[in-house]
DNA sequence: GTAAGGAATACAAACGAAGA
DNA sequence: TCTTCGTTTGTATTCCTTAC
């Protein structure tokens, strides 16, 4: 029959094919929040006999359910003739579950701050743009109703950058709440606490190029933030630099 | 002499903060 | 809510050194 939902079941995922394609105006990567109404006779048939909570919460139950049990989102591949959502078994962060029901257990949260937290939760830190990326919103002042509770809840902070360097992260408490075991990244580092870190590192290992200076640290952190800062400790006369080019070495001042 | 590689710099873009 | 400002980042380009 025509409009029949397909529904193919693997050892790793879950298929949904649903016959036609997508809505005007929706991609394969613009579908969350969406209230389109792909199939309207069944939507308003499953509607009647209460199959449906309301029109266009489907992906939005996929992505609360997927994120609530540290697994990815759906993924929509659109083909020739039908539109497949991809449900992946796989749980990514056992960690991300914990958190999540931590949250839960101690505040009441909506939908879409349960997704928020949980693209926060499994990304361990992420930056707004990303976010705003992966929630499919248009710019920062509509990821404040996602955002904005959370951060006023305690469940997620800043690293007290600015701009592009801003960072979402769960809070350590509740972190150590639910007993996380995700991996450290200096990633979210203070300026401050990098330069000195750059400081112990040219105290132990004496002249060195830019590179390696970046290898040691941690190739997470941009060359061109340790550039900034070694500018910064030249001016402050606590670093010197000898040659030029690719033989410039980085050393500690001596005074 | 020339190619390759490293470092510095210029510039555009992104984005939060502050003020109107 | 909008605009402006300041800061940071990524990318492209340029300059210079090194290796062959």
């Amino acid at each position: 029959m025509s409009g029949d939902i397909f529904i193919n079941i693997y050892p790793d995922r879950v298929e949904f094919v649903n016959p036609g394609q997508l809505p005007l105006g929706v991609t394969e990567n613009n579908i969350l929040h969406k209230s389109v109404k792909r199939n309207e006779r069944m939507a308003n048939l499953f509607f009647a006999l209460h199959l449906m909570e309301r029109e266009g919460s489907g992906y939005d139950k996929m992505y609360e359910v997927q994120l609530t049990n540290g697994k990815r989102v759906p993924r929509v591949v659109e083909g020739e003739d039908s539109v497949t959502a991809i449900v992946e078994r796989r749980i990514v962060s056992y960690e991300a579950i914990k958190v999540m029901q931590t949250a839960s257990q101690k505040f009441t949260l909506k939908q879409k701050h349960i997704i928020c937290l949980g693209i926060i939760a499994q990304a361990g830190s992420i930056s707004g743009s990303e976010l705003i990326h992966q929630l499919e919103l248009k710019d920062n002042v509509a990821l404040r109703p996602w955002l904005r509770p959370l951060l006023d809840m305690g469940l997620v902070e800043t690293n007290d950058g600015k701009t592009k360097n801003v960072e979402y992260r769960v809070v350590s408490q509740l972190l150590r709440d639910s007993d996380f075991k995700g991996r450290t990244t200096l990633k979210r580092i203070e300026p401050h606490r990098l330069r000195e870190l750059i400081l112990e590192d040219l105290k132990l290992f004496g002249p060195t190029s830019i590179k390696d200076l970046n290898i040691r640290i941690g190739k997470e952190i941009g060359i061109r933030s340790i550039q900034r800062i070694l500018k910064n400790l030249i001016e402050d006369e606590l670093v010197v630099k000898t040659g030029a080019t690719t033989s410039l070495r980085y050393n500690l001042a001596t005074k």
